[in-house]
DNA sequence: GTCTATATACAGATAGAC
DNA sequence: GTCTATCTGTATATAGAC
């Protein structure tokens, strides 16, 4: 690889990362192409050299983060799970959860843009079944092996996603030491996964064995 | 009210009108003050006689839902409801649920507006938790009365919450006639009412009972 | 490839006649 | 109050020098 890619690849790194950055303080929506440029230290014309628009370089972005969560996934978890055991539901909870929130910027950036749509486009059904794909299987799993499950597999799922990916939207993250005077709470990433857990699993009327 | 007060109000609710129809098809954010003004048969510059701008018409319309909602809410419950019971727990779902749904437009265009402040203005976090303090509510009677809840009243409320907005947001309306092609399922009212109280009520595990 | 400067596009908002 | 026509602000995208 010459010098002039290196460059170019570093310029391209330098405006994700900004991109990443300026997402999480801004949002995508509000952020503007040469918001990105100034905080990659970079003029507003070479934006274009690397990406056609904002959205094609969150494409990128998107493809960045699912490179990382392959690693997770391809050598973990595979077979069927059971989600009426309680670690194992939040053993899942748990990866979901950590997936949103240390790519928080690219996950707030494509629900921002899938709402942009509007609701009538369907994008963020979409978004939200596909997201939920894994979670539906493992319950259609266990509604073959005879149980009962609250509803539809897919509806399940989606409301389960809705929950989550709302929730890591909204949250401020749980950051270690600023603690500024917002009005919003703050939880540890453990506490949320725990409670979601336990109203996931026994739901509001509490486990039969409590 | 003298003639001109009239032809001037129903010009505000012509565009009121269209402003719903509109946000419902192309969503609050894409819909532009002309859409509105051509849907309604109106001028572009008539818009701000009636209103500063698309924001302000978006509070009027919030003021108009809150309107209408508090005649449902005055006269119904205001006690302290046992949400561990069936039945209560689905009937404030249901309405939570009918509000939603009767006021897609509405609500789709509050969230949008939210949405398109960023996650870390924190406006999300709180219609969240606004829109939930009388679930809250009820979630700390229970606690106070000795119940074990998941985790904190503010957290579950929100939680539930997010389920409940987000789901009504992507899932298109069950409308009795013309379910196009879309690869959207279409459930009805009563099955996500049904399927959410169960998953609520006794989580993925299900009833003991059962 | 990167820069500065500029062009294009469009939504929001206003001016002034009726 | 409502209309047509226009202005302004702003974000995207391109042109052309280096």
């Amino acid at each position: 690889m010459g010098v002039r890619k290196v460059k170019a690849a570093e310029t391209a790194a330098a405006l994700k990362q900004a991109a990443r950055q300026q997402f999480a303080e801004r949002g995508y929506l509000n952020t503007k192409i040469t918001d990105i440029t100034t905080a990659a230290g970079r003029a507003t014309g070479s934006f274009y050299e690397h990406f056609a628009s904002k959205e094609e370089l969150l494409q990128a972005l998107l493809a960045d983060m699912e490179g990382q969560a392959s690693d997770h996934f391809d050598s973990a978890e595979h077979p069927p799970h059971d989600l009426t055991s309680a670690g194992q539901l939040r053993d899942h909870l748990a990866v979901a959860w950590g997936v949103m929130r240390d790519n928080r910027a690219v996950q707030a950036a494509l629900f921002e843009s899938a709402i942009a749509t509007g609701p009538a486009s369907g994008v963020l059904w979409d978004q939200l079944a596909g997201g939920t794909s894994v979670l539906r299987d493992h319950l259609e799993y266990l509604r073959a092996t005879g149980h009962q499950l609250p509803g539809d597999p897919v509806l399940v799922a989606a409301a389960m996603g809705a929950m989550l990916s709302l929730l890591a939207y909204a949250l401020p993250p749980a950051g270690p030491g600023q603690q500024d005077s917002s009005p919003a709470p703050v939880y540890s990433d453990p506490d949320v996964i725990d409670t979601l857990t336990r109203l996931l699993l026994h739901g509001l009327a509490g486990s039969p064995a409590s």
